[in-house]
RNA sequence: CGCGAAGUAGAGCAGCGGUAGCUCGUCGGGCUCAUAACCCGAAGGUCGGAGGUUCGAUCCCUCCCUUCGCAACCA
C-alpha cells in the first residue's frame, strides 16, 4: 500500500495497513533475505466459532465487571465473529502432535501453554483436581493485556469442550508497566533484574514489592523509575509506616518500661474508641479492594491506617503527658493511665499492621512479628481488625528499623547502572525500527533540505595511511562515472588492506576540502556503536557503484 | 485503515452532569517521642484538542491528536 520494505506479513508498521502475506511487494525473509516459497501445509483447527453463543453469555452478559480493557478487547471478537483456530503449527522443535499423520507438526503455544498451567499444578500437588475441577475453585489469570483474548476467548472455550473444568471467575489484566519511560526488554537489557537489585539492596525485597504493587499498571501504562522508587520508599514506607513503628516502640520502652501496658477503660475517651474502630475499618477496606483486585487502594488502605496512627499519637502526645509528674520524677497516676491507654492501643495497632501489611510485605511482617516476639500465626488474616493481640504485661524487643532511607548516590548508581547496560540497535534484519535513541534528534528539517544530499554507493578501490597523521587514511572510492579521492578520519578503526573492496555510502556533493595537503571530495558515512567503534553505512548486498541513495 | 484501552497539578491516582479532589513531592509557619510525624497556610490544573447537546460538561455526543495493545515457530 505505501511500500514499505519493511512492512510484516500482517501489519505494516509505516502505514498500519493490514496485510495478508501474500500482498507484499517483493517479499524477503527477515533472517535469510530469502525469497518466501508457498508451501501447502495441513492443520489441526479448533472450531472456536461453536463457542461464540456460549462466549456471549458468560462474559458480555455473566461477566459485566471484568475490567474495561479486558471486557471491550472480548467484546471487539465476539462482534467481528470467531473464526476456527489453527491449534498445530508447522516446527522442528515443541510439543509433538501425538498423531500418525503429524509428521512434523508442534502444537499452537496457546494450546499447550495454558494446559501448561494445569499441568504445572498436578507436578506439584496431587490433589490437583481441586484447583480446576471444584465448583467451589476460583481461577483467576493474573497477566498482561497482550495475552488477554488468549485467556479469555481461547482457553476457556478449550475447557469448556472439555467440559470438566472451571472457567475464569476473572481476568484482571493489566496494562504494561515501562522502566525510565521505556518499554522493559531483557534482550536490551533495559530491565532491573532481580538477582542484582537483592545484591545492590540486601534485605530490602520488601521495598521493590511496595513500589511496583503501590504504582502496578491497573488501568493504564506506567513507569517504574528509581526516582519514584527512593520517594515512596523514603517518605511512605520510612517516614510513615516505619515510623510509626519506630516511634511507638521507643515510647514504650521509655514509658512503660517495655512492656504492653494495660488498657484503662476508665480513661478511655471518644478518640481511642475511633482509632480502635479503625482496625475493623481498615480490614474490610483492605479485604474488598483485594477482592475486586484493586491492589493499589488496598496498599493505599494499609498505609492509611498507619498514617492514622501517626496522627493519634500525635493528637494523644504521650510524651508531654508524661512530664506531668509528681515529687519522685514519676508520671501522675491519671497521666500514666492515659500514656499507657495511647500506647496500649498503637502496639496494637502494630500488631494489626503486620497482619494487614503481610501479604503485601511479607518480609515487614516477619520483623515485626520478632519485635513483638510473637508467633507466625499471628499474621493469620482473620486476626486482623482485633484489639487484643498483644498480651498486657507482655515485653517487647527493642525496635529494629523496618526500611531505612535510600540515599540519592544508591538511585544515581541504579540509573546509570541500567543506562550503561543497554544494548542498543537491534539488528536491522529484526526489522525493527525503535531504535534506542541515545542522543537527541535534531531539529525538523523540511525535506527539501535532506534532497540537497548527493548520497552514492561507492567502492573503496585502494586505502592507504597519510603520513603524520594517526586518524587519516586516503581512500580512491569508485563511483561508477568517476573515481575520487577521500580522506577519511577512520585509521584507528581499519586497516587499509582490510577495507578495499569494501562498498560504502558516500556524500558526493560535500564541499571540497584539504586535510594534510590531500584535497578530500566528498565523506563517507559511519556508524558509531556504543563501545565508540565505527561501521561502515554499506548496502546489504553488491550494488552498482554510483547507485544513488535516496 | 479497523478494533480495544488510556490521556485530570511535578509524580501516581480518584471523580464521570452542578464551585476540580486524594496520596507523595515543593514553599512558609507551629510543634518535637521518632529514620521525624502531626497541625495550620500557600503555590501548582484553560481535566489531550476542536466542535456540539444542556441553564450548566472533566463527565454525554461527533470529529481529531498522542500512547500502548490487537490472532507470531515470544510467553
Amino acid at each position: 500500500v505505501c511500500s514499505f520494505p519493511n512492512a510484516y506479513g500482517d501489519q505494516c508498521e509505516n502505514c498500519g495497513s493490514s496485510l495478508s502475506p501474500e500482498m507484499l511487494i517483493n517479499p524477503r525473509s527477515a533472517l535469510s533475505n530469502a525469497i518466501p516459497v508457498k508451501k501447502k501445509t495441513k492443520h489441526w483447527y479448533f472450531p472456536l466459532q461453536n463457542y461464540e453463543a456460549f462466549l456471549r453469555q458468560w462474559i458480555l452478559e455473566d461477566h459485566k465487571e471484568w475490567k474495561n480493557n479486558v471486557y471491550g478487547q472480548c467484546k471487539s471478537w465476539l462482534d467481528n465473529g470467531l473464526q476456527p483456530r489453527a491449534m498445530t503449527r508447522d516446527s522442528n522443535w515443541g510439543i509433538k502432535v501425538p498423531l500418525p499423520d503429524a509428521e512434523g507438526k508442534v502444537l499452537y503455544v496457546w494450546f499447550d501453554a495454558p494446559i501448561g498451567y494445569i499441568s504445572a499444578t498436578k507436578e506439584l500437588i496431587s490433589n490437583w483436581e481441586d484447583y480446576w475441577c471444584k465448583e467451589d475453585t476460583k481461577l483467576v489469570h493474573f497477566i498482561g493485556k497482550d495475552n488477554i483474548v488468549f485467556h479469555c476467548i481461547i482457553f476457556p472455550s478449550m475447557l469448556k469442550a472439555h467440559g470438566n473444568f472451571v472457567l475464569p471467575e476473572n481476568v484482571p489484566a493489566n496494562e504494561f508497566l515501562n522502566i525510565e519511560g521505556q518499554k522493559v526488554s531483557t534482550s536490551r537489557n533495559w530491565a532491573v533484574w532481580i538477582d542484582e537489585y537483592v545484591k545492590d539492596f540486601p534485605g530490602q525485597q520488601d521495598v521493590l514489592r511496595y513500589v511496583l504493587c503501590a504504582n502496578a499498571p491497573e488501568t493504564k501504562d506506567n513507569d517504574f523509575t528509581w526516582k519514584d522508587f527512593q520517594d515512596r520508599n523514603n517518605s511512605e514506607l520510612v517516614s510513615i509506616f516505619g515510623n510509626f513503628v519506630n516511634r511507638t516502640f521507643v515510647l514504650m520502652h521509655k514509658l512503660c518500661n517495655g512492656k504492653v501496658p494495660p488498657l484503662h477503660e476508665a480513661v478511655a475517651d471518644d478518640a481511642d474508641a475511633a482509632m480502635i474502630n479503625e482496625f475493623q475499618f481498615a480490614k474490610s477496606k483492605v479485604e474488598n479492594a483485594l477482592e475486586d483486585f484493586k491492589f493499589r487502594d488496598a496498599l493505599f488502605e494499609v498505609m492509611d491506617l498507619a498514617r492514622k496512627g501517626n496522627k493519634y499519637m500525635q493528637d494523644k502526645q504521650p510524651w508531654i503527658l508524661a512530664r506531668d509528674t509528681n515529687a519522685d520524677g514519676q508520671p501522675k497516676p491519671e497521666a500514666q493511665q492515659k500514656i499507657d491507654n495511647c500506647l496500649h492501643i498503637c502496639l496494637q495497632l502494630c500488631a494489626n499492621l503486620a497482619i494487614l501489611i503481610n501479604p503485601f510485605l511479607p518480609f515487614t511482617a516477619k520483623k515485626m512479628l520478632h519485635m513483638m516476639k510473637v508467633v507466625d500465626k499471628m499474621l493469620d488474616w482473620e486476626n486482623a481488625g482485633k484489639l487484643k493481640l498483644l498480651s498486657v504485661g507482655y515485653s517487647l524487643r527493642a525496635p529494629e528499623l523496618l526500611f531505612r532511607k535510600i540515599e540519592d548516590k544508591e538511585i544515581e548508581t541504579q540509573i546509570e547502572k541500567l543506562k550503561s547496560g543497554l544494548v542498543t540497535g537491534e539488528p536491522a534484519a529484526t526489522g525493527n525500527l525503535k531504535q534506542v535513541i541515545t542522543e537527541p534528534v535534531k531539529p525538523t528539517i523540511p525535506y527539501d533540505d535532506f534532497a540537497k544530499l548527493d548520497l552514492r554507493i561507492g567502492a573503496i578501490v585502494s586505502a592507504a595511511k597519510i603520513e603524520k597523521a594517526d586518524k587519516l587514511l586516503k581512500l580512491e572510492i569508485d563511483l561508477g562515472f568517476e573515481k575520487r579521492t577521500i580522506v577519511s578520519g577512520i585509521a584507528l578503526h581499519f586497516k587499509p588492506e582490510e577495507i578495499v573492496g569494501k562498498q560504502v555510502v558516500v556524500v558526493a556533493n560535500l564541499a571540497p576540502r584539504k586535510m594534510k595537503g590531500i584535497e578530500s571530495n566528498g565523506m563517507i558515512l559511519m556508524s558509531e556503536d556504543k563501545d565508540g567503534r565505527l561501521h561502515f553505512v554499506s548496502p546489504e548486498e553488491a550494488v552498482n557503484p554510483g547507485a544513488a541513495v535516496t
